[in-house]
DNA sequence: ATGCATCGCGCG
DNA sequence: AAAGCGCGCGATGCAT
């Protein structure tokens, strides 16, 4: 990317922290640590363009920043989203543009273990970090000339190593993405979401109180409910022996005591009603997260704040955004339904506690579908590619296919949910004892048992109406081989080389230390290393990871362009236009009511559009929009 | 106290 | 030949 560098701004805040303050501490996140009335800056090193980099004391460096004219400068630091979220809330500093060298790296590097600073400037070439001057100032709300002197030494160095490592990133780095980037760190920094925090602390009394009254009639104290060989032996005082499983982790032994264990869920119809008790108490006392999140929730929004969205850029080795700030707004529990189809009491009120701002809304839009699509246009499956063109129901198709009957979507609700997981589940190997647990764990919808029979059926089944998937399975286990005998090939959007796969975005997925397993003389795979550990590989599941990437890609890619319009809009005083988060497959937008509509029709309109890379790949969305975050 | 591995569970 | 996958956070349990 081509890149005026007398443009820039290159600077690193060093600021209080204690034992008790810090971001390491429980009670606070990176938003919360700079809201705190602790908050204090030491010192900040700025660097000018290409102009030898200055340390100020905290006074000295806020006029530096705020002499500045912003709308030509862009910004940079290692994690701006500490940084920039600093000249934010505190300075009033809105860049251009924000670049970080921390996200480029999760970009370019997704499997370095860690992306600090002192690691990547040894991996640059560009220069050591020292790291020795940060400890004396644990505790000091005042530094000694001395240790201030050594601290706005190390501060520089910092300084120039971000702006050396940055020169190396942005020659290569894809300009799409660097403008997503910056979006990426405005959610933080500029936030725009609400928090109806009367609704927040009702849910968390609620589930306090929930849990506080299942843990009483278990009759066991909540010691007991939480720790595996307490829970143990109190089941075996009623008689019940625990029920094990391999684990999935080491292949050792373990108890099977969760809620994705049938054994254990099986004994919630325990004759004894002890038993029964006992698990329900175990449910409940092991469930506190909806709890510390609603904490931190609150946190965040008392005396009217903005939400802060941290979402880590790259945060997956597929390039999808994880969650941040010890608060992951993209696994938000949803409204839950019973098996009569009832709203489970408060079930997504955390959720539906985010708000606009007066006088606005959010709307919410979903990629239907996107992964299953994204793998079948992969594939050239025009058939189905046909089916999602004309809206068919293709997850009735299959479960007709699978029960050899008619299955109608009014009708038959439970066989077509099997063809909606099958669809979205065995399309990277999935074999039939697992899709018998996804389907009885009910992590997609209800929980419904099929019979092994008819889970050996469905997946014969799938794989022998979609013959391109498997074949599809069959390229990429092709690709790995490539990729061990260093052979370079391409196929469709898609090149590879000895250990990346590179997307048409100019992303890669990366498989270092690739290389052959054989049992005998027989291929049973591949592996790879992935911060420091050895990782398995087969062709179901590269193509997972190649899907779930240009699934990402196409979404990020409608962020930019929906944003894109939002900006050319003309908006009054105080009115939001803006994108507020994301969640993998949906976007979520502020508006203003006036243009909710406008907006609606606009992202809709934007997501059917397939990437140029993939013409022939039919997207759909949808979506709505209200005074929640709900859909 | 703190670090690390393991497990469970929320979302996609 | 077969093998769903991708995350983060809170918690326990064990090691240091």
């Amino acid at each position: 990317m081509k890149f005026d560098l007398n443009h820039l701004v290159t600077h690193d805040w060093e600021t209080f922290y204690s034992t008790d303050y810090s971001l390491r501490a429980k009670k606070y996140n990176t938003s919360a640590y700079i809201r705190d009335p602790q908050f204090l800056e030491h010192c900040c090193a700025i660097k000018i363009g290409t102009k030898k980099t200055k340390c100020y004391t905290r006074s000295d460096a806020i006029k530096a920043l705020q002499d500045i004219d912003w709308s030509n400068y862009d910004l940079l630091a290692h994690n701006n989203h500490f940084d920039g979220a600093i000249d934010a809330w505190h300075h009033g500093i809105i860049p251009r543009r924000y670049f970080c060298t921390l996200a480029q790296t999760r970009g370019l590097h997704s499997n370095m273990s860690g992306a600090a600073l002192a690691k990547i400037a040894e991996f640059y070439g560009v220069g050591k970090k020292s790291k020795t001057y940060l400890a004396p100032t644990k505790g000091l709300r005042k530094l000694s000339p001395e240790i201030m002197r050594g601290l706005m030494d190390g501060c520089i160095i910092d300084t120039d190593l971000c702006f050396e490592i940055f020169k190396k990133q942005i020659e290569v780095f894809p300009e799409k993405e660097i403008e997503l980037i910056d979006l990426n760190i405005r959610l933080f920094t500029q936030p725009v979401l609400a928090l109806d925090t009367n609704r927040a602390q009702i849910a968390l009394k609620y589930e306090e109180q929930e849990r506080l009254r299942s843990i009483a009639y278990s009759r066991v104290d909540e010691k007991t409910l939480i720790s595996n060989q307490k829970f143990v032996n109190a089941l075996a005082d009623l008689g019940v022996q625990a029920p094990t499983k391999i684990s999935k982790y080491n292949g050792e032994i373990t108890y099977a005591l969760s809620e994705s264990d049938l054994e254990f869920i099986e004994l919630l119809d325990h004759e004894n009603l002890s038993v029964v008790r006992l698990v329900q108490g175990r449910l409940a006392a092991k469930s506190t997260i909806i709890e510390t999140r609603a904490a931190r929730m609150i946190q965040a929004g008392e005396n009217g704040q903005r939400l802060p969205v941290l979402l880590n850029y790259y945060g997956a080795a597929t390039g999808r955004f994880s969650g941040g700030n010890k608060l992951n707004f993209q696994n938000l529990p949803r409204v839950d339904f019973d098996d009569k189809g009832n709203v489970v009491p408060m079930s997504g009120e955390l959720r539906k506690s985010i708000i606009a701002p007066p006088g606005h809304v959010i709307v919410v839009c979903d990629s239907s579908q996107i992964e299953a699509r994204t793998l079948n246009w992969l594939a050239g499956n025009s058939e189905k590619l046909d089916a999602f063109r004309h809206k068919r129901d293709i997850y009735s198709e299959l479960a007709s296919e699978i029960y050899g009957r008619q299955i109608n979507k009014k009708t038959d609700p439970n066989e077509r949910f099997v063809g909606k997981v099958g669809e979205l589940g065995l399309g990277y190997g999935m074999g039939a004892p697992k899709f018998q647990t996804t389907l009885a764990i009910g992590a997609m919808g209800p929980a419904v048992q099929l019979p092994m029979a008819l889970c050996k059926k469905a997946v014969n089944t799938y794989r022998r109406v979609n013959p391109q998937v498997p074949a599809l399975w069959k390229l990429a286990e092709g690709i790995l081989k490539d990729m061990c005998f260093s052979r370079r090939g391409s196929y469709m959007c898609l090149e590879w080389d000895e250990t990346d796969v590179w997307f048409p975005n100019g992303m890669g997925l990366h498989y270092p230390g690739l290389r052959a397993k054989h049992t005998g003389d027989k291929l049973s795979g591949f592996e790879y290393t992935k911060n420091g550990a050895k990782k398995h590989i087969y062709g179901g599941l590269l193509v997972e990871n190649i899907v779930q990437g240009l699934a990402r890609i196409i979404v990020t890619d409608q962020m930019l362009a929906v944003q894109a319009v939002y900006n050319t809009w003309k908006l009054r005083k105080e009115e939001i236009a803006r994108i507020a988060s994301m969640s993998h497959d949906e976007i979520i937008s502020v508006i203003p009511e006036r243009l909710a509509q406008k907006a609606l029709e606009l992202n809709l309109k934007c997501m059917r559009v397939p990437p140029d890379w993939a013409p022939t790949l039919p997207l759909d969305a949808e979506g709505g929009f209200a005074k929640e975050y709900s859909k």
